[in-house]
DNA sequence: GTGAAAGCGCTAACAA
DNA sequence: TTGTTAGCGCTTTCAC
């Protein structure tokens, strides 16, 4: 291999100073026009690419981006948030970062251990994708290092959220559009903020069409939103009951698709006896039948979004908070059919 | 925040010197037991943790590992690599590195850069997932950086590869002693190793049990493995064909539910008509009705073998090839049936 | 076993 | 505009 070069080579080349080379690296300060010239020519000439380490040394930046996720959104096999981080990669790669991804207990008592580029310097700044837990973001808020939510709400906290409102709104005035009337829920965890305003909009939805929502149609009491706590739901629901629903609107995809598989099991056709639609618009949904009808969420965007924020943050350093919602569209497919009754 | 402490100060309150601090942050040299534990308590004490840049600078050593994955595997929306990537992840943390990851065009001409890790000295090694052009091997390779290849092969390079033989040979023999005679095989891209070796031991399987497989059987003419060329290549086999096959091998799963897509919409049905297998075991596999007989692939087994072998060769710099092969196994499911004819 | 000193490659005052 | 000079925080000879 060629012999590496270092600032030395170019700024001895130049016949010019380690610190003009510098300016110019940076594209900072003022350096005539001729030397710029000079200096990038010869840098192109010799290949010569700046040392992270030294830089980061330096100039106590890392270049580096924390993605943070707990254990238990880490292992869902659905990659939901998989999927946004594929987002913050791709972006951060435009602005010249790299992001460090790690996973994290629910809170940092139960964390074996803090996430290293957090001790070690090694971030810039820090992205929390999911719900976690307020120690963390206790923690992180006391290390003073930019950081935002995906998916997730604090307060003070920047962050990138769902329309989560106006899904569920899509999908409740679709089955009312086709002309359900005993439209139900399925959930599960509603602390988490996402969960929680989907089935709070179900209910407005309903109520502002003069329908109130049947505690036969519902069930929220899953801890958690797999596609298994969709099939307990499905179960408590259809399961003896004198009430049912002709419509299921499910938390999320996941759910939805468990709560097929019981409704499937047990003799419903969907979507001639059950309609059902879920949320996110996992790649799954295309795979089972009938496919399923559900909301979109741009997730590579909110990924997108997050590093473009972080960057804003580190380079402005000013606290401003904001809070930015994702739209979403509905996708309508076959799970859904049109009641005329 | 209360102020960063940095070697110095361990090295003033334990009235030693920096480079004693060091040896034992290192776990190198001889440091007597007695001075040893007094610096890690101190350590522990100040919570002092060393600056990733500031090593990184002196020790040229960054302490990351590079993840190299062409765009269109990237971008395929079954997450086989990315599975791979997570695991990884997973053992990197063991081994105090972080990923980074990176996309690059199938060619280094055909790129629109080259990593930014492999330029600025980022990256103390390199893991590259699935088929690239050589170009980038040989790059590579002109870099002196120790690197290795998952899911595909080169000649003089470490890699982690899948037991795609036995695989193939499970899928068969479970079809031949199914009852199957007529057995076919759906596959693109064959001048990917992991595909050119699942149909070659398909071909091979079938020969020893006495069987010429008829071209009419398999297709494998697709340019790439998705469910839509999957799906391609059932239409060139079942439409208007007077010797069709009883039971597909798809070279994956992404193609074998194309394939059942096809049949489906064509009124075949499976596993009654035709009995189908995929490969990788993917989470759509569990979705698709029927769900799909398959061959699990340990992917984050993959990626994290793939971690221990570069830090293996990070520490020992010997250019020791090794070619390391990950076990599968048959996972039977809905899509074949019992054929007793 | 331990310390002194040099330096990794860069950035950022401050002078000039 | 440009150059000089200190470091950034750590590792690593090489003496002692």
């Amino acid at each position: 291999m060629k012999k590496k070069f270092t600032i030395r080579d170019v700024a001895k080349k130049a016949g010019l100073s380690l610190s003009t080379i510098s300016l110019v690296l940076n594209n900072k300060g003022y350096v005539s026009d001729a030397n710029k010239q000079k200096i990038l020519s010869i840098i192109k000439e010799l290949d010569y690419h700046p040392q992270r380490s030294a830089r980061g040394l330096a100039s106590q930046l890392s270049g580096n981006i924390g993605f943070i996720l707990t254990e238990d959104h880490f292992s869902q096999s659905e990659p939901f948030y998989t999927r946004i981080f594929l987002g913050t990669e791709f972006e951060a790669r435009k602005h010249n970062y790299y992001i460090l991804l790690t996973t994290v207990g629910k809170n940092v008592k139960e964390t074996y251990e803090i996430p290293r580029f957090l001790l070690e310097h090694n971030v810039d700044g820090v992205i929390i994708a999911g719900k976690i837990g307020s120690s963390w973001i206790e923690y992180i808020s006391n290390k003073h290092i930019p950081f935002l939510l995906v998916d997730y709400v604090a307060p003070k906290v920047s962050n990138i959220t769902i329309d989560n409102r106006t899904g569920a709104e899509l999908v409740v005035q679709h089955f009312l559009r086709g002309g359900h009337k005993k439209i139900g829920f399925i959930g599960g965890d509603l602390r988490h903020p996402s969960i929680h305003e989907r089935f709070a909009q179900y209910q407005s939805v309903l109520l502002a069409a003069g329908i109130t929502p049947s505690e036969q149609w519902y069930n929220v009491d899953q801890s958690n939103t797999t596609s298994s706590d969709g099939y307990e739901a499905a179960k408590k629901i259809f399961n003896s009951n004198d009430n049912k629903p002709t419509a299921i609107f499910a938390a999320n995809d996941a759910m939805a698709i468990g709560c097929m598989q019981y409704l499937k099991e047990n003799g419903f056709r969907i979507p001639k006896d059950i309609a059902i639609a879920g949320f996110d618009n996992i790649e799954a949904g295309l795979h089972v039948e009938p496919r399923l009808t559900t909301v979109n969420v741009h997730r590579e965007e909110m990924g997108s979004l997050a590093v473009r924020r972080i960057v804003e943050m580190v380079k402005e350093k000013n606290g401003v908070v904001t809070k930015t919602i994702t739209p979403v569209e509905l996708v309508v497919r076959d799970s859904c059919g049109i009641r005329m009754d």
